[in-house]
RNA sequence: GGGGACGUAGUUCAGCUGGUUAGAACGCAUGCCUGUCACGCAUGAGGUCGCGGGUUCGAGUCCCGUCGUCCCCGCCA
């Protein structure tokens, strides 16, 4: 097929925004034939390009050449039109597109590219296997739904860079290559050529860059940036994804909240969501009591909240005096079947036992009656608060075992049900955005595998002041000056007050179990860094990819990413990782161990 | 590392209890068609049933292994 040069050509106006306004002028477009109806005589093409799609009359009465053309021209080929303007007539108009009250008469129609048969259906209605879109991206792309994502993604990148701007923030990027922190997430390494058997390391996030900024006398810094970490995926997870990463020197966290609140109403007002600020505070302690989560949906209602048995049934069901119970509403839909189901979930995650209160008619029913009684089960259902209709569950700790892990397990078999019965009864509700800060949590949580306290967020952050005293002799009761961001159950972001004396970030480290020699050998630029008057800061980084997922209404980062990975971290489309030539990794002093 | 789902035409899928030549829709090709817009009509091409092994007279179907994709647990400060 004979192509046709573009030459020195520009088009005039692009297909979406043409309108009867524009009728009589002569003008040239470009873009993909999306759908080619060819009457015979007379053949139509939809034109499309970034911003949309209009009708293109191929007539031979008006050019022969063209309609010749048009003969040739399949879906995807890329093709130029020269032509008029046209007003369509009255029954001809196409109310479904935004240019559906004008048409195109062409006079010259140029072949700049043909196209194989695209691999899967374009239209956004069609499903398609993920496999194929990732190996096709680049035809993925063109799909309205991901032109539409990333558009967005970019309208708020530029919400980002200017709130953040204004509040005095600036953009400073920070070292990709740089190196391996003990600590966190597994690190992508990057060998090194001109140090043979040394290593970079991808950054996990540019926590101490931006520290070091602060103590660098920035003040106030903040950065789209890529993180890289090499760990399992999920939906929300891939090995590089991209934060809005924040820090500011002295920080006060209401300020820095408030910062944050007005970024998320800024750029949740491009999806068209409005909410309330200032968001609600949750204390860690609280959300694990009222959710069993760190990250609970909270728009779903349904809290747990806790009941004093009567010490005549606590003895009968040889059960923790204190139980957690949750009320929930339309209790005669769950059928006995339902309840063992629930029970199960309860038993599996961690719950000593289960039980349920129904109201029946005036009274109450309740497989706890044949063993505490009628009375004692009414009046557990009225100390709980029961109205007619509900149900009324009750989970208690296993009686023996470690009693901080029996209340973990309590808490885990707690957001275990409520996400059970928030998925039957209030399937997400729509329209809802229901943001909550998390604070107060805890500074470590103990690490059952290598028998030490590992930091709950990370060993820059500070612990409240008033635990200090604590670190050393009871790390677990210390409180952290860190606080996440949830947004319907999901952590969207997540930051601390950091330390910024060099004595209690040594007694921090200490009490994470890295020696003074280990700390000095990862971190001693850092420790000296705090000795060169590093000013009191504190930040947040932002997961963006769920943040701009959330906001186009997906439920994949991936859908907001354009050329994402799949599970198990292989870009389809480049088929990578690969295999490397020997001479390469000869040249890194690297040999591939065979097994 | 563990669990679950899936893998059949270019795409999305059907294929029952193992049985003759593996089907549908869309797409694609060819022809006809001057007002279509998911154009229509007619004809046609298109299959390593992911891959390897096994059971069987016979495997898309059953078994074992393996690869890939998705979801979840562990993991992800």
């Amino acid at each position: 097929m004979e192509l046709d040069l573009l030459g020195d050509r520009q088009r005039t106006h692009h297909c979406g925004e043409l309108r009867p306004s524009h009728a009589g002028q002569k003008v040239f477009l470009a873009g993909w034939v999306d759908r080619r109806r060819d009457l015979g005589n007379l053949i139509f093409l939809d034109l499309r390009d970034h911003t949309g799609i209009v009708q293109v009359v191929l007539n031979p009465a008006v050019s022969r050449e063209a309609h010749d053309q048009g003969e040739q021209v399949r879906g995807e080929y890329v093709v130029g039109v020269e032509g008029e303007v046209v007003v369509r007539k009255n029954e001809t108009v196409n109310p479904q597109i935004s240019t559906g009250e004008v048409e195109i008469q062409a006079t010259r129609l140029l072949l700049l590219n043909e196209a194989k048969t695209p691999p899967f259906p374009l239209d956004d209605v069609a499903r398609t296997s993920e496999e194929a879109r990732l190996r096709y991206r680049y035809v993925d792309l063109r799909r309205a739904r991901m032109q539409r994502n990333l558009r967005l993604r970019h309208e708020a990148s530029l919400v980002v860079r200017q709130h953040m701007s204004e509040h005095g923030f600036i953009e400073i990027e920070t070292p990709f290559l740089t190196r391996s922190t003990p600590e966190g997430a597994r690190d992508y390494l990057v060998p090194s050529r001109l140090r043979p058997g040394h290593f970079y390391a991808l950054p996990q996030s540019p926590q101490l860059f931006k520290q070091l900024l602060m103590i660098g006398g920035f003040n106030r810094y903040f950065q789209l940036v890529r993180c890289f970490r090499d760990e399992d995926l999920r939906a929300d997870r891939q090995p590089e994804f991209t934060q809005i990463d924040v820090e500011m020197a002295f920080p006060r966290r209401e300020e820095l909240f408030d910062i944050i609140e007005r970024l998320m109403e800024k750029l949740f007002a491009l999806a068209g969501v409005k909410f309330a600020r200032p968001f609600p505070r949750l204390t860690y302690a609280e959300a694990m009591e009222r959710y069993g989560s760190d990250k609970p949906h909270t728009g779903v209602g349904l809290e747990w909240t806790r009941l004093e048995l009567p010490e005549s049934a606590s003895g009968a069901l040889k059960a923790a005096p204190s139980v957690k119970v949750l009320r929930a509403p339309e209790g005669k839909h769950f059928s006995r079947s339902q309840l063992d189901k629930l029970q199960d979930l309860a038993k599996a995650s961690g719950a000593g036992w289960f039980s349920y209160v129904k109201t029946a008619g005036e009274g109450f029913q309740s497989p706890l009656a044949k063993t505490v009684g009628e009375s004692a089960v009414a009046s557990l259902a009225r100390a709980a608060g029961m109205t007619a209709g509900e149900i009324l569950l009750l989970i208690g700790s296993k009686s023996d075992g470690p009693s901080t892990i029996n209340a973990r397990h309590l808490d885990e078999a707690s957001d275990v049900l409520r996400r059970e019965l928030a998925g039957r009864l209030r399937p997400t509700p729509r329209g809802a955005w229901n943001f909550v800060w998390v604070v107060d949590f805890p500074m470590f949580e103990y690490d059952e595998k290598e028998r030490r306290f590992t930091a709950m967020h990370h060993p820059f952050t500070s612990p409240r002041e008033e635990d200090l005293p604590k670190l050393e002799t009871d790390p677990a009761a210390v409180k952290a000056r860190a606080y996440d961001l949830v947004l319907n159950g999901q952590e969207i972001g997540g930051g601390s007050i950091r330390m910024h004396r060099r004595d209690i970030q040594q007694r921090v480290f200490k009490a994470l179990g890295l020696t003074g020699e280990k700390a000095r050998e990862r971190f001693g630029f850092f420790m000296d860094a705090l000795e060169y008057g590093a000013p009191p800061h504190g930040g947040i980084a932002l997961g963006w990819d769920r943040i701009i997922a959330l906001m186009a209404g997906e439920s994949n980062i991936r859908e907001v990413i354009a050329f994402p990975k799949t599970a198990s971290a292989v870009d389809l489309m480049c088929d990578a990782p690969a295999i490397v030539d020997p001479e390469q990794l000869d040249e890194l002093g690297i040999q591939i161990k065979k097994d």
